[in-house]
RNA sequence: GGCCCUGUGGUCAAGCGGUUAAGACGGAGCCCUCUCAAGGCUCAAUCCCGGGUUCGAUUCCCGGCAGGGUCACCA
């Protein structure tokens, strides 16, 4: 059979470029070892989840931590699964959480050297290379229907044998030129295989950055490298664009593990160094009590977009990300609290073999210590972003004064104490905090533990006496004097020692004036909240208590 | 079902033949204290099972079992 004949029938020269061509306009690039080129590589179908921002992270270290590249590269070989503005909402979603590509797709860069970015505007370099393995014999045209491919898949799935086009099934590997040229006449749609060169009695060995040794079976499906409509397949494009893009490193889904060998087969056909590998294990979540991949569809805790809805901070996500990619990292944090995350020295080899169940507490955790470490102005700024993007009218209008909420903050955050408190875990919850502070948000619970004639007795009391000018001692003073009043120990060590011979403690005359104050018996500094509200509106507060 | 990966407290996990089996989140308790938060201290809780190898296995080997992944003209 005449190879090249075919080749051409199949594939019209055009202006295809020669292999040799493209190995010189995409030269290796030229950097030193140990420093990894590495990608993010998605299919444009809307929205990027969690789980992309776990693999683009580990991506993204490794290359800035070794001073490489990271790239972006579309994947959208697949026209069904396109979806309008995918791309800008990737880059756009990443940057939120402060990861960034230096080369790529809709990336503004002078390194833009390896492109195009979008495998549908590489359709030349894919096709120059599936003609040269047609005129090697190492690749074939393949007339199968869908149907025809069914029906096989049936009757080996009911024999219980391997399912796919290989061996004596891989029927149009054997077709005559004569038959080749009359369907191809008749224009009968095909599409392009691999003529594997494999056998599942060859046993390979390869090591996965993070999984280490892993032995399979050499791939021997003739799998397609081109679709019918001239796009190729996932595993043909990955095979070009790695090498042509010169990637260094594949950091990947572990789901990616079983197709392996096809991806060696395919490296080895087509003259290339294989990349290595880091397949990384997934996400997961508790169902029932079972664990499972988080899901797009069940799972809204997949979508970054909740969040920011949720107002988390941004950095904590991708805090808490680390800890899961790197056990070590949250040992460094300790030890570095106010370190950036980026001086740690994040390793490939460092990240979990098994999947991580997704800990929606330890995010909350990381969240609210990361928010803690922020200045009353970082902190301010970042809830009035999230109010006004996600909150109420009402909430947007309280944060129009500016000095009232600021002090508020600076009491909430703890600033000003000896240790900051942890009080905002995100800006959903943290706007909550300031309800008491404003009349139209204020919705107070008035259960107080004690009988109405002492309930009242002291909140008439505090409320004639209370004074703005009051530091905390001398507010505290004033709370004492109050508690013998209404037969309550004045002294806390008193109290305790005979509890028997009061009604209750200096603590319960506070909780009184809480309660009054903030509508709930548990609050930061009273005597600060006391002071913000100013006199007349805490002393309308203690009248309005009253029961 | 075939093939591949994984298996240390509730969760994330250190560990690489001899350890009182780290640490963090969560839980319980105590201290501090005007309450809460924060902080400090303390406690409870783990090597999937069975065989080997070895003086000795959480660690190495084999076999189970369990969980996950994958078997497309999707990526």
């Amino acid at each position: 059979m005449n190879m090249k004949k075919l080749a051409n029938a199949l594939i019209p020269d055009g202006d295809l470029l020669s292999p040799e061509e493209y190995e010189e306009i995409y030269p290796p690039r030229n950097l030193p070892k140990g420093v990894e080129v590495t990608r993010l590589a998605p299919s444009p179908t809307g929205f990027i989840h969690l789980g992309n921002l776990y693999s683009a992270l580990a991506d993204e270290r490794v290359a800035h931590t070794t001073g490489g590249v990271f790239y972006l590269r579309i994947e959208d070989t697949d026209e069904k699964r396109k979806v309008d503005g995918a791309v800008e909402s990737v880059i756009r979603s990443l940057k939120y959480f402060g990861i960034r590509f230096d080369e790529g797709a809709e990336i503004n860069s002078s390194l833009n050297n390896y492109g195009p970015y979008y495998q549908r505007q590489r359709e030349k370099i894919y096709k120059s290379f599936v003609k040269k393995l047609l005129e090697e014999g190492l690749a074939y045209p393949c007339f199968c229907t869908a149907e025809e491919l069914d029906a096989v898949r049936a009757s080996q799935t009911k024999s219980k044998e391997t399912t796919g086009y290989y061996g004596k099934y891989a029927k149009c590997r054997n077709l005559t030129e004569e038959e080749i040229y009359d369907n191809i006449k008749a224009g009968k749609p095909y599409v392009i295989r691999l003529k594997s060169q494999g056998s599942i009695d060859n046993k390979i060995t390869f090591r996965d950055a993070i999984k280490g040794d892993i032995t399979v079976t050499e791939n021997d499906q003739d799998v397609v490298i081109l679709k019918s409509d001239g796009i190729p397949t996932y595993h043909f494009a990955h095979a070009i664009d790695d090498h042509f893009m010169r990637t260094t490193l594949v950091i990947r889904g572990e789901e990616w593990l079983s197709s392996l060998p096809i991806h060696l087969e395919l490296h080895k056909v087509l003259g290339f160094n294989p990349p290595k590998y880091a397949h990384t294990s997934s996400l997961m979540k508790m169902d029932g009590d079972t664990k499972r991949k988080l899901s797009k569809r069940k799972d809204p805790e997949l979508s970054l977009d909740y969040y920011r809805q949720a107002g988390y901070y941004p950095q904590a996500v991708v805090k808490y990300l680390m800890t899961v990619l790197n056990s070590n990292f949250e040992e460094w944090t300790l030890k570095n609290p106010d370190g950036d995350y980026k001086d740690f020295k994040f390793k490939i080899d460092k990240m979990g073999k098994s999947g991580a169940l997704f800990d929606l507490e330890k995010l909350n955790d990381v969240s609210k210590t990361e928010i803690s470490k922020l200045s009353a102005e970082e902190c301010y700024a970042f809830l009035k972003g999230w109010v006004d993007e996600f909150g109420s009218e009402v909430d947007k209008s309280h944060f129009k004064e500016d000095g009232y909420l600021l002090k508020i903050l600076t009491l909430i955050i703890g600033i000003g104490g000896k240790k900051r408190r942890k009080d905002i875990e995100r800006a959903e919850q943290g706007v909550r905090l300031f309800d008491y502070f404003f009349d139209d948000t204020f919705d107070p619970d008035y259960s107080y533990r004690f009988d109405k004639a002492t309930v009242n007795m002291v909140l008439d009391k505090f409320a004639a006496v209370y004074d703005t000018g009051d530091d905390n001692s001398e507010w505290f003073a004033k709370v004492k004097a109050i508690a013998p009043e209404v037969g309550f120990a004045s002294e806390m060590s008193e109290y305790k020692s005979h509890p028997e011979n009061f009604k209750g403690s200096v603590s319960d005359v506070a909780e009184i004036l809480r309660i009054a104050i903030t509508g709930s018996p548990n609050s930061p500094d009273l005597c600060t909240i006391m002071r913000i509200l100013g006199k007349s509106r805490t002393v309308a507060r203690l009248l309005k208590g009253k029961i």
